[in-house]
DNA sequence: GTGCGGCACGTGAACGTTCACGTAGTATCC
DNA sequence: GGATACTACGTGAACGTTCACGTGCCGCAC
């Protein structure tokens, strides 16, 4: 549970043990460690050598607890082996590493755990939080008293910041994407990570409502392989499917090899889109249409919420810590 | 430089306030917080209620300072956008988070960093450190003190662990793998990373000797956008090749998207292996073949090592901290 | 009623830094 | 030659916890 120490207390030199092998005082040790003035250049250079000498580190824990220093952000993601997540993770490590903070990453899809696990992990060791964090950001911000907490993708969310994003938009441009290209029968492969229907899903089935469409919705794990067993059961069970729109590109990129492996051709026989614009998507063969975010923007924007939920820019939980973007359609090969 | 504590120092609650507020001491407080015996649940109650009302997460500075915990294991990458790093980190953070680390990430690439910039940062605050650090190994150790360093992909490390891989046998059965499908012009597509030639091109180009193949060589940035226009130029300048052998599996994906522009066929007109053995591969079409790392294993070899030195079971810098792993040739369309 | 054990709770000390001062000694200025 | 300023260093206090004790109180057995 608490994060164990491990077994044998080694004593680190502590700056006393360097103060004493110098002959000098504590504040001289600190002063030459952090290259501070009021210090000979003499003695730095012989207090540093020392202090390689022996080891010397200083401890973060007291050097923190002096200095009241916020500086680890906390990042918890649901699954670093779907791309998505590593891509989203990378601007907000680029991001937050730029403006000072370090990164701490929770993965907590791996052990099949929720995201109750990756706050209860990270709360203790950080001072703000970021991430996909289902439906727990109550208990999120709970776990993390004042702190600030910025959720993404839970429009419910009650923590004190959040991004979500306008699925009604990317469904509506998806499915005239899809009609646009003369597709008749239309098909949304969903993800079944949330139970029976995502929001992705419920913003999919309102607009093809809206536009008259009549849907088949299926659904699968958020895995490519997944993904390809169930489009290849969908297309076992209605042949004639020529417009598909998925979940996730991920996903996406395993609904395009069931299509070949049935031997249809993309997007001639059917088009596919994919949502979220990860990079893989330009790799695959043909190149994925998409529903692409600007993965850097959502980066940007989550960190840019901490930092001003930690000035008290802005309030906690007010419409302006609650941010909603957008997909926007990349057209390529695939539809 | 040193992480800048962030403004206003607004005084978080403390333990004493809960005290306080609660009409108990400090180590009541403790107890209730900690679900530790010697208290009533009435009063652990009162505690704990008063607690979330006030705010109150205990200081993880003050907390180890006194425990002298080791929780934080950093984790430096030089590029998360290659899906070769994410799918390593991912089985670190795993596997990490199954042993009680907290993993801090720093990509120091993106920054157009060096691993220097990386470890600058994570020092100061973790308790181990691994990662893919290019040649500042030694830097590293130095900066970590006594702390345990584990450096991924630079045999002659001078950190306390290391994970290298066996490049040479790796080359010799890519190489052996193309002659057995006949190809006769065979090409190795390089990074540019580590300038003029890396550890994989090295071995490449001494297995090519010792196979008595003329091998053709071309350098590009490790990205598949350069890749691909590194594969185009090379098909303009020497037609003829018809086995490709990739730096890895990303600048590989963009080699066959090359392939394809120009019309060739894969692996009919020309073969193509990749190096490593991300997922990517499978999504590919043709699907990759590579020469794949059991990257589960990797990432555990790692911690392993971090903990065994930590625990002393392991003298830094001997043998048996230096591990060599192979990568394995998978056997997919493209080869 | 005396002794003893257990329960619920309190208190001094320690963890390793930095901050905000304080203090010698030396040079500077007129 | 005495006040002033600066340089190079030292010292008490504070940061917020937990650890290892210590202390009342109540009940119970004999």
């Amino acid at each position: 549970m608490t994060p164990s120490a491990r077994e044998p207390r080694i004593r680190r030199a502590t700056i006393l043990d360097v103060a004493a092998a110098a002959g000098v005082s504590r504040q001289t040790v600190t002063r030459a460690m952090n290259d501070m003035p009021g210090i000979s250049p003499t003695t730095r250079e012989r207090v540093q050598q020392l202090a390689a000498e022996l080891g010397y580190t200083p401890s973060r824990f007291a050097k923190g607890l002096v200095q009241g220093a916020r500086v680890s952000l906390g990042l918890a993601i649901p699954d670093l082996t779907n791309p998505y997540f590593p891509a989203f993770a990378s601007t907000v490590v680029e991001v937050a590493t730029q403006r000072g903070w370090n990164v701490v990453v929770d993965d907590f899809g791996h052990g099949s755990g929720s995201g109750l696990d990756a706050v209860n992990r990270l709360a203790p060791q950080v001072d703000a939080l970021v991430g996909y964090l289902g439906a727990c950001s109550s208990d999120a911000q709970a776990m993390m008293g004042r702190r600030p907490v910025v959720v993404l993708d839970d429009p419910s969310g009650h923590a004190a910041g959040g991004i979500s994003f306008d699925y009604a938009y990317a469904a509506r441009t998806a499915l005239e994407r899809l009609q646009a290209a003369h597709c008749r029968e239309i098909a949304y492969l969903d993800s079944n990570q949330e139970g029976p229907a995502t929001t992705r899903g419920l913003a999919v089935a309102a607009a093809a409502k809206e536009a008259g469409i009549e849907l088949t919705v299926r659904q699968a794990a958020d895995s490519a392989p997944a993904a390809r067993q169930a489009v290849r059961a969908m297309i076992e069970d209605r042949g004639g499917i020529d417009g598909l729109l998925v979940f996730n590109d991920l996903m996406a990129a395993g609904a395009l090899k069931a299509l070949q492996d049935a031997g249809k051709t993309v997007p001639g026989d059917c088009a596919v889109i994919g949502m979220d614009g990860i990079p893989l998507g330009e790799l695959l063969t043909p190149e994925l249409t998409t529903l692409a975010l600007d993965l850097r923007a959502v980066g940007r924007a989550a960190v840019d919420l901490v930092d001003n939920l930690l000035a008290g820019a802005l309030e906690a939980g007010s419409e302006d810590a609650m941010l909603v973007l957008r997909h926007e359609l990349v057209l390529r090969q695939s539809a």
